[in-house]
DNA sequence: TCAATTCAATGGTCCGACAATTGACACATT
DNA sequence: AATGTGTCAATTGTCGGACCATTGAATTGA
């Protein structure tokens, strides 16, 4: 018998058969349990609008105590996927993930991790021409009144009305991504207008000239649109967005970039432990 | 008096001070904790790295129960805000959110609402071409080291090696999101790669003819990025994103275009309750 | 000096109980 | 008949307590 096979007197085995086998992460039960119910919605099991078991229903098929089984439910919940009502016939209920639900994790991330103006600028001057293209192609007539409501409503406010030029004007690309009839683009957009609607709030942005520009510009816009005329309103929302970048380039140089940046004070550790 | 003002004998009066109030909406005591919670980490006060207070803690700090106050810490957990671990010195850590949370935010609500193959495309579309010129103005060697390897790699997989050509096709567009150093861009591009890529592992995408002109004109692109030349590097990702748009239009048009449709199998509803 | 053990704080899980909610239903009033 | 009112039961919301599992520091021992 080779002496390497046999086990050493009382010394373990030099370290041959191990260090392969790496950490072995213990999941929570309710983090489990989320995860299937998640799979079974994606698999169309629970198609939105279907009711999940109940809360003791889950507790009974899964063992679990109903203190996991709610936690699974709330992960559900924060993740956009279950709305919970209480009282009788009611339940947990499969819905889609909203634009609201997808933008409120996209404006956490961006604001926790202190996303620049600047990148929020250059991520619109990717997706507005594209949305313009698209929005040519796919907007329906209901679509189009909506723009020129926003329009109109632009130029009134864009005379004296800051405040409300602005949230116009975040509203404006939101519509126009509406018509783009691409729910991505459209929740992206929506997002990043709303961040940057924030940091503008704080900042004070768009000068007279500015504002006459945009609404001019959105006028063009509108009109190669409502002409179905996709190219041009690629290019000519590449132009206008293209214009404002450089306009808030400057603008920012001017005075310092501050934006969205968290506070980060100081500690506020948990005490001595 | 007035009779109108005066309470007609059993009759309610007619209407007046009412409809103003509106739905009361009571929120659950977890969803006032989470977001409080979340709102200190916003403001800075639990900056990322520090420990929120333990489990037990809080319970004493808000009077709510230790269950309430795990599925708050439940809900800041989905939303990537905190990490918990267990064990002595352990407890919940604020995090950043990172971009594997947003992604399989992004990914979730894209699988659950059946976004179509050709809206990703569309969304590649807008985002590629701006991609590739922050790339080329904000690339480190550092990245230009990982886009070549990946070029490479790319190269070898083109002739033969299917599964892995699609895999290094997206992981070339997340290398080159990085290069472009802006993090909402870089968390899109990410998420509308793995989505498109397990779309196309589905279908069976990209005849030889296709692999070999996407390798060329990757390396088109790398040239520009190389030379920081950031007109040519955003020219040539769109002539290039709009040819494989224009192939994939054709291929989805020969077949049908299913995507990442979810099943929809019927009912599936609580029973009888 | 270093390895093994102890230990205490913390999250993970379970159980049981009761309150609050809410829609359906039966009933009463007009 | 129409309408308002009350009752009721199923379900979620919340609480309190108990115990287990985990973990890293502190202690102990060789």
């Amino acid at each position: 018998m080779n002496p390497s096979s046999a086990a050493p007197s009382g010394a373990r085995p030099a370290e041959p058969p191990l260090s392969h086998i790496g950490p072995i992460s213990v999941p929570r039960s309710c983090d489990i349990l989320a995860d299937r119910l998640q799979q079974s919605i994606v698999d169309g099991i629970y198609p939105p609008g279907a009711l999940l078991p109940t809360e003791r229903e889950l507790v009974g098929g899964t063992g679990l105590s109903r203190g996991s089984v709610r936690e699974a439910l709330r992960i559900l919940q924060a993740r956009g996927l279950v709305s919970t009502r209480a009282g009788r016939y009611g339940g947990s209920i499969v819905v889609e993930p909203s634009d609201a639900t997808l933008g409120s994790h996209i404006q956490r991330f961006a604001r926790v991790r202190g996303v620049s103006l600047a990148s929020l600028v250059d991520a619109r001057r990717a997706l507005a021409p594209m949305i313009a293209f698209l929005a040519a192609r796919n907007r329906t007539d209901e679509d189009l009144a909506r723009l020129n409501a926003i329009a109109a409503r632009l130029d009134e406010a864009a005379a004296d009305d800051l405040p409300r030029f602005l949230q116009e004007n975040a509203n404006w690309h939101i519509a126009l991504a509406e018509a783009s009839h691409n729910d991505l683009l459209r929740a992206f957009m929506a997002s990043i207008s709303g961040l940057m609607l924030d940091a503008s709030r704080i900042e004070n942005f768009a000068s007279d000239d500015v504002r006459r520009l945009v609404t001019i510009a959105h006028r063009r816009i509108l009109r190669a649109i409502e002409q179905q005329d996709a190219e041009a309103a690629r290019r000519r929302a590449e132009r206008d967005v293209e214009a404002y970048a450089q306009y808030l380039d400057a603008a920012l140089r001017a005075r310092g970039s501050a934006v969205a940046e968290p506070p980060r004070r100081s500690g506020a550790r948990r005490g001595a432990r």
